[in-house]
DNA sequence: TTTCTTACA
DNA sequence: TGTAAGGA
């Protein structure tokens, strides 16, 4: 499952092929890029060079531009999804999985109000982040 | 032909 | 964000 993601990674498109995946103009892209939303590598021709992961990007990019987010909004999503990620990683350093984590909250909470939270709540880990805020 | 940078009657 | 200019 590693060998995809390393693959998805590889960055083999030129912007003419992201432009066509996309429906962005060049503009946009290379605007983007400015604004650290993306970081397609160079190529020997001074060619920038995009991978799937960064059409991905870009596709979310438009997405939260259509909801109504400002470059600085979206850059505060991936800031706080790294952000996120980070002490995931940490947690998992220090042996706990996503779950340990969920059920120390769980318990933490059930003490303090004495309430037991729908354990859908709990089990649903887009829910996650309602717990670190 | 395609992409790059810079700049704005 | 669009588009033109001039080069690679």
């Amino acid at each position: 499952m590693r060998e995809k993601e390393l693959r998805r990674s590889m960055s083999v498109l030129p912007i003419g092929t992201v432009m066509k995946l996309t429906d962005l103009t060049a503009r946009q892209i290379r605007y983007y890029e400015q604004q650290d939303l993306i970081k397609p590598i160079r190529n020997e021709g001074n060619r920038r060079m995009y991978s799937l992961n960064d059409v991905d990007r870009l596709l979310e990019i438009k997405d939260y531009l259509d909801d109504g987010l400002n470059i600085s909004g979206i850059k505060a999503v991936y800031k706080k999804q790294e952000q996120l990620e980070d002490e995931r990683q940490k947690n998992l350093e220090k042996g706990l999985t996503d779950s340990d984590v969920r059920k120390i909250l769980q318990d933490e909470f059930m003490h303090i109000g004495g309430l037991k939270p729908p354990s859908s709540t709990f089990d649903n880990p887009n829910n996650f982040h309602k717990f670190n805020e």
